[in-house]
RNA sequence: GUGGCCGUAGCUCAAUGGUAGAGCUCCAGAUUGUGGUUCUGGCUGUUGCGGGUUCGAGUCCCGUCGGUCACCCCA
C-alpha cells in the first residue's frame, strides 16, 4: 500500500524536521503577543462557497464529501473563514487588537508540484481590529521575523510590498468602471506570464492596454507607503523590503496593503503572502461583525524546500536538531547481577527529568555504548561492580568520573551545563 | 484537467536485448567493563504493476499506478 498522492508520511527524521519548523514558528509568533488559536479540521461545504460566489475553481480543488448525516463537508483547504466565523462570533469578548496565530493541516485536492502537496501545514497570523500603517508594519515584521528565525537574511529573501488601493485610485482615476477592477487585476497578476496580445485582449473592456498597467507599476513607490515603510525602517528591517506594485495576489477580498515573500533567486514560489482584508469578516458574518483585519499564510513546504536549499539554513536546522537528540543519558548494566539498581538508576534519572534510555535485552558494554552513541547521548552511567558509585562518561570528551549514584542527577545537571 | 522526464535492495545508483550488481545503512563477529575510525562475515529484490514483441526483456512497445517538473490555479 502506497500512501495517497499528494500526502506525507513522517517518519522520526521527516518529523523532528516539521517540529523544528512549527516550534520555531510558534515560538516567533509569541514573541509578537500572538496567541495561537484552531478551529475544525472538517467545515461545512457552505463556509468556503460563500466566500468565493464566483470562483468556481476554489470548489473544485476542495476535498468535500457528504458525511453520514447527508451533509455537505470539505476538509478545510484554508483558514481565514474558520477565523472569520471565529471572530465574528466571539470579537465582543476580546480587547483589539486581536492577534491570533495558527499552524494547522490544510487540504487542497490539485496536482502536487514543487512547493505544493495535497496536505500541507500552513502557519496564519492575522490582526484583526486596526487599521493604519502601524498594523501593517506590526504583521509586516512578524513575517520578516518568522523568516530570519531559520537563519535567513535580506540577501536570502525579500518582502514584495504592494497595495490593492494604490491600484484602485487608479483604475479610478483612468475612469476604469468598478465592475471591470477584477479583471484589470488578474491581468496584472499575470503580467509576467501571459502574452501581451492575451493580455490586452483582456484589458480592452476596461479601456486599458498592458502598456498602461506598466506604466503604472513603474511609477515606483506612492507617497502612501511612506508611512509603513518608516514604521519598518525604526525596526531595523526596512531592508527586507521593496515595493513592488506587480504583486496584486489573486484573491479578489484584499482592500490595501498586500504582500509576498519571495527567496531571492526567486526559484520557487511565494514563502508566504497576505495582506489586508477589511471587509471580508463582516461579509463573511452577514454583518454580524464588522472589522478590519490584516494577515498572512506562510507555507511549511515552500519553506523546507528553502531551508534544505540554503546550506546556512540546512545547518542551523541540523544542529537544532542534534541539540534534541532522543536521548541524554544511556545507563550502561555493564554487570547483570546489577540489572535492579541499573534500572532503580534509569528511573531516578527519568524522574528528575532526563531523557534516559537503556539495553532492554542486556548486550555487552561495547554495544551499549554504541547505542548510547547512536541514540545522541551526552552521557554514559556504568552501573556495576562499583555500586553504589556510579561511572559517568562525557562522551564527547571521554572522560569518565566516578560518583555516588545518589548525588548522579546532580552532578548531570552541572556537567551538562559544562559542556 | 494538459504535457515532458523518471520508477532496479531500506537509501544512492550500476547492469550492449543474453546468469540482477556496487557503495552506504542494517545485523553478527575481531582474547567476555568502554563508543565514533578500521577489518571480516551476513541479510535484503515479484527490476512499481499488467499486457505485448522476442529463442531470450531491468533494457523495446502499449496500458496503468506512483514520483518529479512545468502549464492551469494559487485560498
Amino acid at each position: 500500500m502506497q500512501n495517497l498522492p499528494g500526502f506525507r508520511d513522517f517518519p522520526p527524521e521527516d518529523c523532528a524536521r516539521r517540529n523544528y519548523i512549527l516550534n520555531t514558528w510558534r515560538s516567533v509568533a509569541r514573541r509578537y503577543g500572538f496567541v495561537e488559536y484552531d478551529g475544525p479540521t472538517l467545515e461545512s461545504v457552505e463556509l468556503y462557497a460563500k466566500k468565493n460566489e464566483s470562483g468556481a475553481e476554489i470548489m473544485q480543488q476542495l476535498y468535500s464529501f457528504e458525511d453520514r448525516g447527508g451533509r455537505p463537508v470539505a476538509l478545510r483547504p484554508e483558514m481565514t473563514p474558520t477565523l472569520a466565523r471565529m471572530v465574528a462570533a466571539r470579537e465582543k469578548q476580546y480587547k483589539k487588537p486581536i492577534k491570533w496565530f495558527s499552524s494547522s493541516t490544510f487540504f487542497r485536492y490539485e496536482r502536487q508540484q514543487k512547493g505544493r502537496l495535497r496536505e500541507f501545514i500552513q502557519l496564519n497570523c492575522d490582526l484583526i481590529g486596526e487599521t493604519g500603517p502601524a498594523a501593517d508594519a506590526e504583521v509586516l515584521a512578524l513575517g520578516i521575523d518568522l523568516v530570519r528565525a531559520f537563519g535567513f537574511g535580506p540577501e536570502d529573501f525579500v518582502v514584495r510590498l504592494s497595495d490593492r488601493k494604490a491600484w484602485m485610485d487608479f483604475l479610478a482615476a483612468r475612469g476604469v468602471p468598478k465592475a471591470h477592477f477584477g479583471t484589470v487585476l488578474q491581468a496584472a497578476d499575470k503580467i509576467e506570464r501571459e502574452s501581451p496580445d492575451s493580455l490586452n485582449a483582456k484589458l480592452a473592456p476596461a479601456g486599458l492596454t498592458v502598456d498602461d498597467l506598466k506604466a503604472f507599476i513603474a511609477s515606483g513607490s506612492p507617497d502612501s507607503f511612506r508611512p509603513l515603510i518608516e514604521e519598518l525602517t525604526a525596526r531595523g528591517l526596512a531592508g527586507y523590503v521593496e515595493v513592488d506594485l506587480s504583486i496584486v495576489r489573486g484573491l479578489a477580498y484584499y482592500t490595501g496593503v498586500v504582500f509576498e515573500v519571495f527567496d531571492r533567486s526567486k526559484s520557487m514560489r511565494a514563502l508566504a503572502g497576505g495582506g489586508r482584508y477589511d471587509d471580508l469578516i463582516a461579509g463573511l458574518s452577514d454583518g454580524a461583525a464588522n472589522l478590519s483585519a490584516m494577515g498572512f499564510g506562510m507555507g511549511d513546504v515552500v519553506l523546507a524546500n528553502f531551508i534544505g536549499e540554503t546550506p546556512k539554513a540546512a545547518e542551523r536546522m541540523a544542529a537544532a536538531l542534534a541539540a534534541d537528540a532522543p536521548v541524554d543519558v544511556y545507563v550502561i548494566i555493564a554487570d547483570a547481577t546489577r540489572r535492579a539498581e541499573g534500572l532503580q538508576t534509569v528511573q531516578a534519572l527519568r524522574d528528575a527529568g532526563w531523557k534516559a534510555d537503556f539495553s532492554l535485552a542486556g548486550a555487552k558494554v561495547g554495544k551499549q555504548f554504541q547505542a548510547a552513541e547512536g541514540l545522541g547521548a551526552k552521557f554514559a552511567v556504568v552501573v556495576g561492580g562499583e555500586w553504589p558509585e556510579v561511572k559517568v562518561k562525557t562522551l564527547a570528551t571521554r572522560q569518565e568520573v566516578q560518583v555516588p549514584q545518589s548525588g548522579l542527577a546532580d552532578w548531570l545537571k552541572s556537567g551538562e551545563n559544562s559542556l
